[in-house]
DNA sequence: ACAAAAGTGTTGAGAGTACACCCATGC
DNA sequence: GCATGGGTGTACTCTCAACACTTTTGT
């Protein structure tokens, strides 16, 4: 480390890139911006770390002012810092990795945003910095995890069903597995403890499940 | 983003965690700190960024000072960012891992540092800051990234023997592979194009290949 | 001839993939 | 009785792991 002393002109902020499945699909959390060089244009929701709060603790101060919801899962994505990533000054950022189950948010915009909105991960609208780059590795991420590791189960209540889990995977992989095959490796793996079948639906009642292990734990999935 | 402009009191460094091989082990290149609360304490090499330069190149310029190479593998690890971190304020480190050929790195010390010495990484010795737990993340990402990606070449010379080859990874996953399923294995990726058998041992000499592919591409090693 | 590392194949076990029919419930 | 998602087993293929002896060179 350099001996000249610190470097006072360099500001860091924190951007949660959230996911959520809605409607049968992947969405993220994206913000209208308000003000600024951006002013109207969409962006992934973040804001700057105060000096007493830890990396960490800004990404979830942040998570919590934009859904309300806490213990979430959450995980560091990478710290972009390109001189010019910002038109104001020098801004780092790091990314974070959200993972929302949907029913247990709502949208709130904070002051300086107009309006708050989930997009499918397919139909995303310009984007403003190099918020575009985030959301590409969000995204590489997010399927890593869901590969190995228990992270999908985060997005889903404490018990559900295997058809929900199954769906889950389908929908990030945007591809459909056989119902048997996914089972049985699920099963393999020892994650799930089986609870009460009941259940109020117009037809078979499925058994559901709860996880065995804790969430982000590594374990081959697929 | 807040609109309460930018936070001036936070300082950001890089943290370059530098592997190697040599005498068949796992080494990794510390320095000796010559000021400041931990004086004559071993800490991984880095230094603050500047105004004017991305977090990558920041990087680069630090692992060259300090080895004198370019051109070697480096890709950004994870960002720290603990309010008491560092005992002289708010300092938030971006770490990175780099990847050296250790035929081609000579060490030199910086200005702020009375001693650089490789360490193997069964020895490390007590660390400055946070820096065990930065070292912990780089040894579990070093581990994954030989398995899952093409990485380890990045430690060989161009050409190279299918037993210098196997022998890093011996090194890194501390046990030994069987010969004819390595190199079975290996084979069977098509990373590698063979070139001509001379070498002067005084032994059966050995056929030398090359990679074919880029080096951090995602192929499935082990 | 000896030391040192290179080179080479087969077998068995386990995991992954493909595939189709009946079941329990609400309406 | 019909619509809806739930639940179940087998056969084939492929990959992984275990395992030992001969070859080439320099000294």
């Amino acid at each position: 480390m350099s001996s000249q002393g610190y470097n006072n002109s360099l500001s860091v902020t924190v951007d949660i890139v959230i996911f959520t499945i809605r409607e049968g699909e992947l969405k993220v959390l994206l913000v209208k911006r308000a003000l600024d060089p951006f002013k109207g244009v969409w962006a992934i929701p973040g804001g700057f770390v105060r000096n007493s709060e830890s990396l960490e603790n800004a990404a979830k101060r942040e998570l919590e002012e934009e859904t309300g919801v806490k213990n979430v899962y959450l995980e560091q994505l990478y710290t972009f810092g390109d001189v010019k990533r910002d038109p104001r000054g020098r801004v780092i950022t790091t990314a974070y990795l959200a993972l929302v189950n949907s029913d247990s948010f709502s949208l709130r915009a904070s002051t300086d945003v107009s309006e708050a909105k989930l997009f499918s991960v397919s139909e995303l609208p310009k984007l403003a910095f190099d918020h575009r780059e985030i959301m590409g590795y969000a995204l590489k991420r997010l399927k890593w995890k869901f590969e190995y590791t228990t992270v999908a189960f985060s997005m889903l209540p404490k018990e559900f069903t295997m058809g929900q889990l199954q769906g889950i995977y389908e929908v990030v992989f945007s591809r459909e597995f056989d119902k048997r095959n996914f089972a049985k490796k699920i099963r393999s793996l020892g994650l799930l403890k089986e609870e009460k079948v009941k259940r109020e639906v117009s037809y078979r009642p499925p058994k559901l499940y709860s996880l065995n292990k804790k969430i982000g734990e590594i374990v081959e999935i697929l």
